[in-house]
DNA sequence: CAGCCATATGCAACTTTTTGCATAAATAGA
DNA sequence: TCTATTTATGCAAAAAGTTGCATATGGCTG
């Protein structure tokens, strides 16, 4: 839907290569986009074959070519047209739950540990989320007031992390008492 | 991905029509899987061509016939190989972050109508499903130990949607503040 | 009485995402 | 030293999802 877009954001802030992008997505936006790094390469293709990006090629030794993607004016634009726009509400799609809404067809333990699987893997999203809160917190207040954007999406991230383990919690105890 | 499985896991409770399936997913799985009408007669079509589905058409007057699917033993077996697979992390996609996190592009009322018009729905979304959990624990025991995993996941919803507003309360008064 | 919504199904074109493959060197750990 | 991971890029095919269109009736609202 919006990979191009989310793209766009993250080279507004900062111009990068497709490597780059498929990091930032991983450590900063991690909680609320994900790609994979073919889907980036095919966007970034499509972007600068739109006019939207222009490229600079940084020769690497034994490596392939770094290849460092920024904004034209033209992708300024589309970016300012797409913020402009009224978002739709998030589209769900979680398997885990189908998963769990057909669980009398399933053993209660296989149930547990998938949950227990993915406890796990919130638990250590959460450690990673908190821990760049707490670097956040410790910036100068000119800096805090440069990443303000962010950092509430950060918070959105661990609400929602919370939430889920929460939620975890309830399940176990349903489960146990059983 | 799993769009297939989830028909199997309703169908499994239940037969039913294309059209039947589009109200449950809106009704009892709006707030973790998504589908539109166009995509459900697609896969129908597809599981119905892999033997997954039986089809039994009921005329109707007036109004095309109703073709009301069922599972197969294949059909049911598909189900179970799946249900036994571990369900891969949730990919999260939300444009409404994106918008935000590019926070410094827009004006500061452009973003807090955004946040309004999603709260409005994850308000009107949390009583809905405060009113299917009143429904549910008012119900016998026995109908209560029937519906226990869909009332489960009922309950991440609730836990999720309040999670959400909970945040976008956050927001507010950090964009208020500034 | 005109227009919209719910019922009920579907095709076709397009966009987006996933999966599998391919290359190639540096670096870190067992 | 062998192996796995990280760095760094990409193509091609398949699957999944979106958007626009098409049909047809009954009921409700303005």
């Amino acid at each position: 839907m919006s990979l191009k877009h989310a793209i766009l954001v993250l080279l507004e802030t900062e111009p990068g290569s497709g490597y780059d992008l498929l990091k930032r997505f991983r450590e900063h936006m991690g909680y609320f986009w994900n790609a994979s790094h073919q889907q980036i390469y095919q966007q970034l293709k499509w972007m600068h074959e739109a006019g939207w990006l222009a490229l600079r090629t940084e020769p690497q030794q034994g490596k392939p070519d770094r290849k460092v993607y920024e904004l034209t004016l033209a992708g300024h634009d589309a970016l300012l047209d797409w913020l402009a726009e009224t978002s739709k509400p998030q589209k769900v799609n979680d398997s885990l739950l189908v998963r769990l809404y057909g669980g009398h067809l399933r053993e209660a333990d296989a149930i547990r540990a998938d949950i227990a699987h993915h406890r796990k893997l919130y638990e250590q999203n959460r450690a990673a989320l908190l821990s760049i809160e707490q670097h956040y917190l410790a910036l100068p207040e000119t800096e805090r007031q440069r990443y303000r954007f962010p950092y509430l999406t950060l918070r959105r991230g661990i609400l929602s992390v919370q939430a889920w383990l929460d939620w975890a919690d309830e399940v176990d105890a349903f489960l146990n008492h059983q």
